[in-house]
DNA sequence: CGGATGCCTG
DNA sequence: CAGGCATCCG
């Protein structure tokens, strides 16, 4: 609740000004008037950003990307380490998933339906600690639904002896990276990332 | 060749 | 999470 709150407040502050700042002030005098505010390297607080956004894409493209964190100059390096730290969450997320869903084929479970990740569910608090450790964010539900539908696509994949072929897991990256949901504009606000760090 | 992906290591 | 490397494409 309190990060909705933060990320409310930045929606209506300074956006604009940076904005000014970026077509006016940076691309007439790129040498002397460098804006101060924007930063040649990603901080700590633009990887809680990240993660949060997480919670929304799985799959941000770079050109998604620039547009919510307009307070980085995008060099090769910086958005290849942004790309790559999606990458290190999706890496993350699956193999957890996975972990539960053979779990629960060990538990007997039988029917995939009834693989539902609720906000109390272990699966989902050890998501939570990855991407929200401080749980000062309220995770969409629709990140909920999201992680249930990999998880029930995990353990029938498994109970039908899919992993046995080396690239099982493709077909249920493909079918996740279509389920990416539209980030709230308040992640583009400007001192988002640091505002962030504080809550 | 240079950049983007992906797997997998430490 | 960053490094490395193998690989694929323009």
């Amino acid at each position: 609740m309190s990060g909705y709150h933060a990320l409310g407040m930045c929606v209506s502050g300074a956006g604009v000004v940076l904005r000014d700042m970026m077509s006016s002030g940076f691309a007439t005098c790129r040498l002397s008037l460098t804006p101060r505010q924007m930063q040649e390297a990603l901080t700590p607080g633009h990887l809680k950003k990240a993660k949060l956004m997480f919670f929304f894409t799985r799959y941000p493209s770079s050109t998604l990307l620039k547009t919510y964190f307009l307070d980085v100059q995008f060099s090769r390096c910086i958005t290849s380490q942004l790309i790559k730290w999606f990458s290190n969450f999706r890496e993350f997320y699956y193999i957890q998933v996975e972990k539960f869903a053979r779990q629960a084929l060990l538990e007997g479970v039988v029917d995939a339906c009834t693989l539902q990740v609720s906000r109390d569910s272990e699966l989902f608090r050890a998501l939570n600690m990855h991407y929200n450790k401080g749980n000062d964010f309220e995770v969409p539900g629709r990140f909920l639904e999201v992680a249930s539908l990999t998880l029930q696509e995990f353990f029938s994949a498994v109970r039908a002896g899919k992993d046995a072929d080396p690239s099982w897991k493709k077909p249920i990256y493909k079918i996740i990276s279509k389920l990416d949901s539209d980030i709230p504009e308040g992640f583009k606000a400007a001192g988002c990332s640091q505002e962030l760090l504080h809550s």
